[in-house]
DNA sequence: TAGATTGTTAATCGATTAACAATC
DNA sequence: TAGATTGTTAATCGATTAACAATC
């Protein structure tokens, strides 16, 4: 099978969200693209990247469809993860149920305050940003999130990749730079914003002079 | 022009951020390319969606191009937007910068602790959600966000439809069902974490065998 | 069996990349 | 002018949609 593409990703997350949800054995495609907001043909296609798992005429079995869709995506062990900056942000991400109950950890915090430093969040103890090459380490950890401003979020991608980290999370409102072959999610309020606007925007202007020259 | 799509606002606002950061008066298709993480053509190809900008041998004149751009994304009056969840992560949203300095504004927040409400959180105070259509109308509110744990984010959600809300951005990891012409933007930490995993993976196992077939 | 639903193949659509003529 | 860089057009690539044969 080939590489999927990460809006299939995310796609087969809702599915999965979905098949949670529901009570029923079994699940057609239209049911399924119902509930996560899609289309019957975008469902059968999405899943058949994954082996046939459905029967015609009765569809997916709900069990059996969630535990093979999870077996793509799900790692058996526990990843580990580091938290940069433990301001608000940084507490709302320690408390998220990702981390509560799934099968990722964070298992240090950095911040610079040195009033903070020492002290635990939810358990998860707070170190000096120096101390990470060594934390991270010796933890084994394999991603970083960076929830500090922005001023300081290149700082502590930087950090993070002397520390042999190769995936990071960015919630700062600001791009970082790193060398190849590190993987940078964005999570950035600012980009939905726009384009929230953006569509907003377009829906009421449509048919005016703006937005259609041609 | 026609409309853009939203992978290309989230290249421009990278544009305009880089623009901001650069010291030249004049900049090539090739040097933004760099600073924003993409190729020339792509630059160009975007920029020619706003008109003609730039000057060969040149390259783009940072003041003008970054009028340009703007002038099509930023809207010359504040927006209103309200914050359902007055938590860590509702507290975080406050601060955050595009709130503080950007023509968004949050003008009220909602939540369910009686202990909370009538309180404020830098300067913006907090209600019982009940108030929220009677408040949303009276401050002229566009969009509202959502920062309430997972099991409350449908009924946030209902509760902004019936007050007139057509743009929301979803924090919970949870989908939301919402009718047709509301714009749903999901900001969720779990399906960064999923795709990051398969890439990583993908990576590390790519010319093994269970990530290629044939 | 008959009919509904899958999995797959082909058609469409849109976005990215490459190439190059226009032009400063 | 000569040469570099834009804006645009054409080629490529990938993702979505439609259609339908396979099949339970």
């Amino acid at each position: 099978m080939k590489p999927v593409s990460c809006k299939i990703v995310a796609r087969v997350l809702s599915y999965i969200r979905a098949l949670e949800s529901e009570k029923p054995h079994h699940l057609s495609s239209r049911h399924l693209a119902r509930l996560a907001g899609t289309t019957e043909a975008q469902v059968r296609k999405d899943i058949s990247h994954f082996g046939r798992v459905g029967t015609p005429r009765r569809g997916y079995r709900k069990a059996v469809l969630k535990k093979r869709l999870e077996a793509f995506f799900i790692r058996n062990d526990v990843v580990h993860a580091v938290l940069f900056g433990a301001g608000n942000l940084g507490r709302a991400i320690l408390g998220c149920p990702a981390f509560i109950k799934g099968r990722t950890q964070i298992v240090a915090a950095f911040d610079t305050n040195p009033k903070k430093i020492g002290r635990r969040i939810r358990g998860v103890r707070i170190y000096s940003p120096e101390m990470a090459p060594e934390v991270i380490r010796r933890r084994h950890v394999e991603i970083g999130i960076i929830a500090v401003p922005k001023e300081a979020c290149q700082r502590s991608a930087d950090l993070m990749v002397v520390s042999g980290l190769r995936g990071m999370i960015n919630f700062a409102p600001a791009a970082i730079r790193v060398p190849k072959g590190v993987i940078v999610k964005d999570m950035d309020l600012t980009v939905e914003l726009l384009s929230m606007f953006y569509e907003l925007n377009a829906r009421r202007i449509l048919s005016g002079s703006r937005f259609y020259q041609k």
